[in-house]
DNA sequence: TAATGATATGAAGAATTATTCAGGTTTACA
DNA sequence: TGTAAACCTGAATAATTCTTCATATCATTA
């Protein structure tokens, strides 16, 4: 019961040449087709390397095993839309509720629609336990700079700010991924963008009238 | 590209003696058990059968594949999920939108937080193309119902019906599966309900001033 | 209780797949 | 141009795991 047994998951090695920089990036969008394509069970380090181009032990030169390739191009795409969500929390510090939730909405809508096709494939990886930790870790960045955001709001005091935080970025991110599963057509996404915003809104009018 | 080979997904033979009714009961609570336990890469057939004290075999005799084993487990869970959501739907035709809201948010995370251990092991399993057809499938019965519903609300008019419940159970799916993921303190739970409702609510205010 | 169908067993077969490594090729640079 | 380091190759290995089937036990009913 419980303790896993203790596997590397760092990169092995960095590229140095110009060459390898391009093998290790082709792995990694290799990934996401095979992912999209045949899905995660029938993902296999083999199918990988041969959409790349390159040999599994070439492979195997990046990364020690299947499950680091996994996380790596998780952790990556995560990194990015947090990234994003910080930046536009940033630059919006003491704006207007109505101001921060446009912002950072159009910021997480367009992180996520960039690339809806590595989206959607990652949804897919996000599982093991190993996958949900890195998940959380990168969620509650997202939350310290959505509550440190709305912490700087006019007029306006929330009581549970991290609690409002986590349930706003979650139900951004399920409205996204639900849009996303059914195929995102142009007009779903717009429709997405806006009714986001009034649903990021609407709560926060509630919560505050609340407090 | 594509078609994948096509493997029978029904179940095998349906138990008809008292013995083998528990024998497959058995075999779907260890299915939850060991995908807690180890998650969805390490569930294997015989680890599964094992848990439920039973031989491999006996586990074959009722489900064709592992596969379909995974299926009929979520399979059952969704529909307890989408049951709950359009009963309560049903019973509130011609409320406020505001009892309405009430209802079905006490309704799905009841649902939800009923067995919340199989909730999150599930998550794991929602993962491949048919698995997400299923989900699909079932989520769309969960959005008639609750458009049906909101279209009898009085002196209240929404112009996308679809879309709207579209988000409404998204977002409500999003916020449980973090709150879920988080460690559901009973504290948790109960900010969640409380929350669910100002997000729902709040939201439904916004579209309707809308239109 | 005899017979028939339902249910259970688990070792063995077949297939898949992660990972290694010994030996090649290419690049950088002294 | 020589050489060391970086990079690449892919058949072979080792391990895991799904699934079957011949055999055995239990339940029902005539």
């Amino acid at each position: 019961m419980g303790t896993q047994p203790q596997i590397p998951l760092e990169p092995r090695k960095m590229p140095v040449q110009a060459r390898s920089t391009v093998t290790v990036e082709a792995i990694y969008e290799a990934t996401f087709q095979v992912l999209l394509a045949v899905g995660p069970d029938r993902l296999t380090t083999t199918r990988v390397a041969e959409r790349a181009g390159v040999s599994v032990g070439t492979l195997y030169q990046y990364f020690p095993n299947k499950k680091s390739l996994l996380l790596s191009v998780l952790e990556k795409h995560l990194d990015q839309v947090a990234g994003a969500v910080e930046l536009a929390c940033r630059r919006n510090r003491g704006q207007q509720v109505s101001t921060m939730i446009e912002s950072v909405v159009e910021a997480f809508v367009d992180a996520k629609m960039k690339r809806s096709d590595i989206s959607m494939a990652l949804y897919a990886t996000a599982v093991g336990v190993q996958e949900r930790a890195l998940v959380n870790k990168v969620g509650k960045r997202a939350r310290a700079a959505m509550a440190s955001m709305l912490a700087t709001a006019p007029n306006t005091r929330f009581a549970d700010l991290p609690f409002t935080s986590l349930m706003l970025l979650s139900a951004m991110g399920g409205a996204t991924r639900a849009v996303l599963e059914a195929g995102p057509s142009p007009g779903m996404v717009r429709s997405l963008r806006k009714q986001l915003v009034l649903l990021c809104r609407g709560f926060l009018m509630s919560v505050a009238a609340q407090a």
